[in-house]
DNA sequence: CTGTTAGCGCTTTCAG
DNA sequence: CTGAAAGCGCTAACAG
């Protein structure tokens, strides 16, 4: 079931069954419906492989992500995969775990011209072996990276995002407000943190208290409210960077009776839907988490089509919403 | 920077060079060096388009799920993903959304030898297309699958968990015990819903009250026990098929002044980690998420290396975890 | 131990 | 409008 067996069945040439099968024009329709019904009989398959070599273009995007659990990334890649789907596009899936050598382990997928390009969700820009690995490459960075560094981005302004959750929690009379963040080696992370404490500068609260979630689960969010209820002098408010991490900091609170928002306002990251059906309702910083996605194909395109496509840095909006957490 | 290039920068012939990329061990190490050197010195990335075409084998699975967002889905998957990549595959993610269209689409990928076998989390089976499609490529269903067709499975007794969800419900004195299912095409939601009805028959409890979620969001979750609330007799207890429908279904009860599990027990299904943290704490089936992924796998390799092996048809235990809400 | 050679299945000039 | 033929880059017999 090779195009060459499809020819002979046909008396054709396999130039010119190729011609059917990518919908050449110049094709007489007497031969065309000869092709079109040797295909049938033969009930033939074109290998996509030998096309893909012969082309040299896969049609495949690579996704980094740190983790697929985590509901942002998941949303984040659906929009990937539906604007990839809609320009012909399949994606390749890979969990990093933020381990580099997982990391580099996929790249190779894109030297091995396996994938047409990659879009990284991951602080592998960070890192310059990885960097390197992707060399001029089609490669977008999404909701994380610096504008910085070479490589385009699609991303929120995480700096004034953690600015405005301070701000909020700041206006709703709290005086020490916690912040639990993720692993520092993210840019994001480092901008939300800056964020934070530039806010905090502002508004002269002296007090300020940071901890690290571990992974984006929320048992990571309720050991590291622990850690912060348990300080000598505990918060009045805790910002988290993501709402699955704030669900396990409320749970916490109210393991320590403390009733939220009026003992500890809550302020979560994400907007992910279920935040506001949480028992109080969860106020959150809303990504865009589709159009992330559906912006970062829509550029890796571009330079695919065009290598020589200028870099951009784009940001996308992220807004506040209010609700009975804070 | 083909391999020819590198046996010229060498001395060598490609065949040399090819020997020592795949570790053959008769190469003399002097060569085997010179080699090394040349592949170093040209920065050689071996295609591996053209190897997938020469071997035959890409080293890639597609996993076909319905919605990525759903968390079970991406635990799932994160399950196939850490045992494929232990066995050095890869994989390839499709979200279909139920259409026939979008999975057919992907399934062109398996006779085009994109990928060396599937892994399906849809209700792809009940579909006589589908299956043709599939033809006899290695095939895994994953947490769905009628053991009476053709086709291997991994997925957990639905039929059995739906009946001590029921079981567990009546011991706790409800008698109007409601259940919001999935969409019906999934042979899961059928196997759910046919114990429910039979563990109602068994217990002598004559009322039955059944909506269908159309999505596994929280925002499906709400307005199908909104319905169910707005009855003439509305239950005394739920069902739900997800954790994630149970979120919208709670948040529902208390916008209608009711109190869980006083006014209403509500009971989950997959045990999703965040479960135990809601307010109150989730009662809920939990699936071996992971393993079911995993063991997905590691059938599936089996099928790949030898696609005489017998097909199977395997359960997982599935267990209830009693909490607050019920 | 190493080289020669024949493809994997497809697309794409270049002739006719 | 159609066919012949040259590869894409790699692996795997088969010789030597």
């Amino acid at each position: 079931m090779s195009i060459e067996k499809v020819a002979r069945f046909a008396g054709v040439s396999t130039a010119t069954v190729s011609r059917v099968l990518n919908g050449y024009k110049g094709v007489r329709p007497a031969t065309r419906e000869r092709v079109l019904a040797a295909i049938a009989a033969c009930q033939y398959q074109p290998n996509l492989l030998a096309r893909q070599l012969r082309t040299s273009q896969s049609r495949m995007l690579l996704v980094l992500v740190s983790n697929i659990i985590n509901p942002f990334c998941s949303r984040v890649v659906r929009g990937i995969e539906a604007e990839a789907e809609a320009h012909g596009y399949h994606i390749l899936l890979c969990n990093s775990d933020s381990q580099t050598q997982r990391e580099s382990a996929y790249l190779t997928l894109l030297s091995g011209k396996v994938v047409d390009g990659v879009i990284t969700m991951d602080a592998a820009s960070n890192l310059p072996e990885l960097r390197k690995m992707i060399g001029d490459s089609p490669w977008i960075q999404c909701a994380e990276g610096n504008p910085d560094m070479t490589g385009s981005s699609v991303t929120i302004d995480n700096q004034q995002a953690a600015r405005k959750a301070v701000q909020h929690l700041a206006q709703r009379g709290r005086r020490r407000i916690a912040m639990i963040n993720g692993d520092p080696r993210y840019f994001y992370a480092q901008q939300r943190e800056s964020g934070y404490r530039s806010a905090l500068a502002e508004l002269d609260l002296p007090w300020s208290g940071v901890e690290y979630a571990n992974e984006v689960e929320c048992e990571a969010g309720f050991a590291a409210m622990k850690r912060l209820l348990e300080a000598e002098e505990p918060p009045d408010a805790v910002f988290t960077v993501s709402d699955v991490l704030a669900v396990g900091a409320m749970h916490c609170a109210r393991q320590h009776q403390l009733t939220i928002p009026q003992d500890l306002a809550v302020l979560g990251f994400d907007g992910l839907p279920w935040s506001a059906m949480l028992s109080p309702p969860l106020s959150t910083l809303e990504q865009p988490m589709h159009q992330l996605g559906t912006r970062s194909v829509q550029l890796l395109l571009q330079r695919i089509k065009n290598p020589l496509a200028p870099q951009v840095h784009e940001r996308l909006p992220c807004q506040l919403v209010a609700r009975a957490s804070s």
